[in-house]
DNA sequence: AACTTAACTTGACATTGTCAAGATAGGAAC
DNA sequence: GTTCCTATCTTGACAATGTCAAGTTAAGTT
């Protein structure tokens, strides 16, 4: 017999990475509640019980799903930033698109880990990465700042505005067939942000 | 022995609704992923399979949870407008804050409706009282429509904000202890909203 | 009084998350 | 090279869940 191509035992922690990458694809394939510990045992080829070793429970995969949402997330952000000018406007405009771009390219992961599901905020991976999302949320709405205005004025009202847009865009926009024809682009509603931030700045 | 207080057969569709009940209950207590049809039976006091004459699925019962979700939605919105002025700055106030209303008193069916996952949206209840929810807004937002412009650049522009703003509340604001404390009121967001739909209109 | 049917109940099955206990491989110690 | 150790799994069990099939009962109809 051929030894099996898979070690039976492996010391390098590449399980674990596995368990998420075969949570990523459940959640695309079966949709938000379509996660389920045994099956990404099985699509890594263990027993059902072997991510128990790598997570405590299933929140804790769910967790470490999160995390991985969260780094495409930054990612999806980064490539737009690194194609734009230095001009806040054209950065602001550019991390607005990213956002949209991570959503429509994970919407499962988007819809994931802004679920409102209880994460454990304390694990590692976890905090980088939602901690560097907002990070470039504050650096580019920097410039945009008032004077004698809280940042989280600014950052909030950028980060509501396309954060529903792409939220509804994933929820209601595709289930409400009167809509999708008309449903306006990005940056019909950027048009107005860019405005508002011109005048009252 | 005394008769058993509530009788073992219905006949006026009280199950139904005593099933929704349980559903939104155990929403609340125990969380997003918290839905059993088993549990609303019992909670309902009828035996585990007694949901399968009324639901489908447990699909169907999540619509017509959902259903009952919209309808509280419309209810705060309409609040807010029976006790707001003619003025549409002020209409336009109130179903944003009607909206977070709602968002800030059923945190769970908030997060339920706007989950992402499949509603059966040919559901009467469903569809009507989701329809009800778009008109208000539509009719709120009629009179800030400048001639040559699509109602849904202006719809989908409110909608997205507060929206944005009502979830991230409830998705991420409570995780992040940093922001907490520096969250912005709705009304600092309103009031970028007003002098957009000011100068734009 | 017999019949019909709406509104359930009972029982079974496969799937799930979780836990406890056992097994095994790969390296370290001697 | 044998013994031991420990990280990394496997096996087996259990209660809970959604779903289906079949049986039952009560409320009205005839």
């Amino acid at each position: 017999m051929m030894t099996s191509p898979t070690p039976r035992r492996r010391r390098d922690g590449t399980l674990r990475n596995d368990l998420v990458d075969a949570g990523v694809t459940l959640l695309r394939e079966r949709g938000p509640d379509g996660l389920s510990l045994r099956e990404c045992a099985a699509m890594a080829g263990v027993s059902h019980a072997a991510p128990s070793y790598h997570f405590k429970n299933i929140a804790g995969l769910a967790t470490a799903i999160a995390a991985r949402g969260f780094k495409l997330f930054c990612d999806a952000m980064t490539t737009r930033l690194d194609a734009a000018s230095t001009a806040p406007q054209d950065r602001l405009n550019a991390i607005c698109h990213g956002y949209l771009d991570f959503a429509s390219e994970h919407p499962h992961l988007f819809l994931f880990i802004f679920s409102g599901q209880a994460f454990n905020e304390e694990d590692d991976d976890f905090s980088r990465h939602s901690t560097a999302a907002y990070a470039i949320l504050r650096d580019t709405c920097g410039p945009f700042v008032p004077a004698g205005t809280a940042p989280e004025d600014i950052e909030i009202l950028v980060w509501s505005l396309v954060h529903g847009y792409a939220h509804l865009t994933m929820t209601r926009k595709k289930d409400n067939p009167e809509l999708v024809g008309s449903w306006p682009p990005l940056d019909a509603l950027l048009k107005h942000l860019n405005k508002a931030l011109e005048t009252g700045g």
